[in-house]
DNA sequence: TCGACTCATCAAGATTCATTGATGGAAAGA
DNA sequence: TCTTTCCATCAATGAATCTTGATGAGTCGA
């Protein structure tokens, strides 16, 4: 048993659903799949990151607070610096998600094994 | 070793990153994760969810498009009925990446321990 | 205090997306 | 063949989203 399998996901309660969306709206941009992948070895600052990803500040920024809003990354200020970094807990709430989804097709696929495995 | 580590996934290529905004896309709507969740048990046809779901047709016609150009979905027509299903194939891979975010969130957090466990 | 730097917010414009109702194709029974 | 059922597609409307450039708040060093 997993943590993946631990909580009943489907079906999905309603109240789970609006949320849901939201972290895969989050997600459902390049420019936040390339924060996001950039953040996936550590925090950096906004500066950093219209370096690394060559956009404006602005939006940067914009993209930024809708992850921030889904609850897919946290803040922090140092200074002048304001320094973006993944939630673990939000990242793993999404995991479960999904691997309970795959779950599922495993069990239609008449297969007994368990996520990740 | 779990299947879910067994691929580097981040950082991320340029060509993956659009395939896994479609991904997020697809999933980002209350509509289309309601129409997941009913096919999580199994597959069904669009007046099944017409009537599950209380809409109309041409707009879960909409929303099944959506998911089946995003590779979540696949279908299969029987007679005047098309069923759809979930494609197991793509949602191991989301799942593979959602996992290999966690895992990065766990080795930032020095965690030594792999996805879903 | 002044200027430089970091970042959030705003307004405007353009693009994308979701919903609705109408139309038509395909399949199957009468 | 005619009709019904199931479904995809289209056009039109409105809503949501993304980008850009400008503005301003907060921080820090000179």
């Amino acid at each position: 048993m997993t943590s993946a399998t631990s909580k009943a996901v489907f079906p999905l309660h309603d109240d789970f659903v609006p949320r849901v969306a939201r972290w895969f709206h989050a997600l459902s941009d390049e420019t936040r799949l390339r924060i996001v992948d950039r953040l996936s070895d550590g925090e950096k600052c906004v500066c950093d990151l219209t370096d690394l990803l060559d956009a404006a500040q602005s939006r940067l920024s914009f993209h930024l607070k809708t992850l921030k809003d889904a609850g897919i990354l946290k803040d922090r200020r140092d200074g002048r610096w304001v320094y973006y970094y993944l939630n673990p807990a939000v990242v793993e709430d999404l995991t479960q998600f999904v691997c309970s989804l795959t779950a599922c097709c495993q069990k239609l696929n008449k297969e007994v094994s368990s996520c990740c495995e």
